[in-house]
DNA sequence: CTGAAGTTAATTGTTGAACAATCGTATCAT
DNA sequence: ATGATACGATTGTTCAACAATTAACTTCAG
């Protein structure tokens, strides 16, 4: 599948780093498995090498796609391949309504986005991530009564005075069950952590949401709960946090028994 | 940016699902941010959208990139990069050697490739690394020795097995101690914290060859630890599994302060 | 009838040349 | 300076090829 190659090219292209098409050593059998590595891989992996290697500096405005594609060898619509892939990765990204690429830290939102797809293709199951929130949360919470800022602080009591003034509605209740445990995440300053609670919470909300509707006392069981929590963080009270958003977690999890949604269903995108 | 349309077309095209471009409604200034999505996005969303709907089942074949352009109503190479997109999600891979797409769902190594590359760009510390790991390990071992199957016993008495001849080498202990807790995770049967895990240990790794090589003790500590977590789990043990775990995790950290290896430098992915 | 070998059709990877729409910017008038 | 404006650079997209394979279909010997 190689190319013809009719005008005289620059056709230094593509020596990618990661050598994929080595000669057998010697005459002993070492046969590599010829897999024809397409150039648009080669490129894409070839620019993320030039990322990760800082050679290209975040922030910085990619090269015109007509000169990176002379610079690699190859056509430009081959090179725009490789860019949407960088793209899709969130290592590429366009300024609003800019055309203008340029070279970002994949956002932790793009990130969720693709994990939140998979799991809702997998066929991840409540029971599975109800599971993970019970392990992530409370070290969270406490990570977050000894990391906070004064500005998680702020955002936190935002948070839970916009749950506390309303709490009427159902699905305004689900958006602040989620920011609420995104600024604790956010107050834990471990963004590991972080990011894997935030597909978590958005497979969360579909689900919860159905709670909220059937459970009439879940609205202030969890408006409580979140509100010891949020207090704890706040005064630095660790093991505090930790216990009470584990009962909250816990009681979560009643909170489905109530309104009879069984563990075992699979969560999904489509809410 | 809307293209020039010079044949006779079925322009029927994109109206992907997710209207983007509606008008305001009625008279009342509801003005939309006019941000033009290119074609090859909607393309990419609305193929996604079958592939979550089911209307393009796993394991399928994707149709031809020219039946599928036609049906869109876009050029192939506008397709094309519709599909780079979608392939480096890893919802289309293709078969070994084979140049047929198939519909698939995203392997947990190419997430956490991703996910990978993302951390080290992000210039996560160590610390986080370890905190996460310290989150996440203990339940997780508990969580095996309640669900581990009998192939998750034969799988996790073979790393083990196979790490107590031959910790000798640094290289050899590193890998094995990698395996060791995907095993674990594996056992957990819980594929949301199983998949947290991958990148950390990954990122785990480069660093941990440091103190492996540095602390002569580490390796045996090492193998006693797993070997008491991997014994725990076999017997369903799951208070055990949790303390054992957690003294191990614990115990990294140590040899991260004997090896002189600062939590707060970043990880990256070149070891 | 089965299986191997050979031939043909489909399909992917890639190129080159074009053009429309926009974004940035240098230019000019006020 | 400030604001309008014309111009060039850049992206999004299309069309029309062609090379290299792979998949499918024939054909033919056993």
């Amino acid at each position: 599948m190689r190319p013809r190659e009719p005008g005289n090219h620059n056709k230094v292209a593509l020596r990618s780093s990661r050598g994929a098409e080595q000669a057998g050593a010697g005459l002993s059998v070492d046969f590599t498995p010829v897999r024809l590595i397409p150039a648009y891989r080669k490129v894409a992996d070839a620019i993320i090498e030039r990322i990760l290697d800082r050679t290209l500096p975040h922030g910085e405005r990619l090269p015109p796609e007509a000169e990176l594609a002379e610079k690699f060898g190859v056509n430009r619509g081959t090179l725009r391949e490789a860019l949407r892939d960088l793209e899709s990765q969130g290592l590429l990204t366009r300024q609003r309504g800019s055309k203008r690429m340029v070279v970002t830290q994949p956002r932790a939102a793009q990130l969720a986005d693709g994990l939140q797809r998979a799991f809702a293709i997998q066929g991840i199951t409540a029971l599975e991530v109800w599971e993970a929130l019970r392990v992530l949360e409370p070290p969270l919470a406490e990570a977050a009564a000894l990391a906070r800022t004064d500005e998680d602080i702020v955002a936190l009591e935002a948070v839970v005075a916009l749950y506390a003034a309303d709490h009427t509605e159902a699905g305004h209740a689900v958006e602040h069950v989620g920011a609420f445990f995104r600024a604790v995440a956010n107050a834990s300053r471990n963004r590991v952590l972080a990011l894997a609670q935030e597909p978590l919470v958005r497979l969360l909300e579909p689900t919860l949401a159905l709670v909220i509707d059937r459970v009439p006392q879940a609205r202030k069981r969890i408006a409580d709960a979140e509100q010891q929590v949020a207090q704890a963080i706040i005064a630095g009270d660790a093991p505090r946090a930790l216990n009470w958003m584990g009962k909250h977690i816990r009681d979560l999890r009643r909170g489905y028994e109530v309104a009879g949604i069984t563990l075992d269903t699979t969560v999904s995108t489509v809410g």
